[in-house]
DNA sequence: TCCTAATTGAGAACTGTTTTCGATTAGGAT
DNA sequence: ATCCTAATCGAAAACAGTTCTCAATTAGGA
């Protein structure tokens, strides 16, 4: 892969921003490189993330969001600020082998998203 | 909800089907009735997994489907055939109750999609 | 410095879904 | 049975997120 002055952009942006979605990590490349096209953050955040050196996380109900974080798997999604961040679910350790004697399944990967109200939401008023 | 012969029409669909897309939905209601909308495919599938009715599942890469089981939560997406699957995950049991003391987080729902091969075409040929 | 395959920007295209809006209809009230 | 009206409908446009196309540019090895 090019060393592309765009990848280092979005490398930058990527340690910046906090579980950003596509359009996130474009508009803050987009201010200090006007010129760059989503088409291309797109494509490089595709390339990163099949590479490995990024998580591409697909959340429910809205774009997709991207993770440097690589070793914790799972998610909480606050539903009133949207927030994304880390958890580590140890249950679920192990759960491919059993899946594979039970039915069969090799399981090449998984995500676990929770979707609730974060401890900073869960006392607001609903509206 | 006014009981309708598309919404009757959709729900016979949804019982012959196995974990079908709206568009899966819409085929299968189109052939006996060729004037329905797909707006109204998706209209009614809404409402009725709003109501609680049936499960509507957000699949990594790819459309919603939507599960009569009511049960059953979690699922097993074959990246080969395309099946999707119910599964049992016992090992989440409780997860809420240890996510909201650990983390402030309260959990409102999840999915669980397991991506993968599945039995029959584990064995076969990559391409 | 040259060469070429990789990459880019712009915008069109695409997929899945929701919205708009005027027309139709289910089903309770009369 | 008929009327009324809110709920629903069909068609098509709008929408969001993402990918594709293609001509122009560029990184980096020869």
């Amino acid at each position: 892969m090019k060393n592309t002055i765009q990848k280092t952009a979005i490398m930058n942006a990527l340690m910046a921003l906090d579980h950003p979605t596509a359009d996130e990590v474009y508009e803050c490349v987009h201010n200090e490189f006007p010129s760059i096209s989503k088409a291309t953050v797109y494509r490089i955040l595709n390339r990163i993330s099949e590479e490995g050196e990024i998580l591409h996380l697909q959340i429910p109900d809205g774009a997709d969001r991207f993770d440097t974080t690589l070793c914790a798997h799972h998610h909480l999604k606050c539903n009133k600020c949207g927030k994304v961040c880390d958890v580590d679910v140890p249950e679920l350790d192990g759960i491919e082998k059993r899946i594979k004697e039970e039915n069969g399944f090799s399981i090449g990967g998984y995500r676990l998203v929770f979707s609730g109200l974060c401890s900073d939401c869960i006392f607001k008023k609903s509206d």
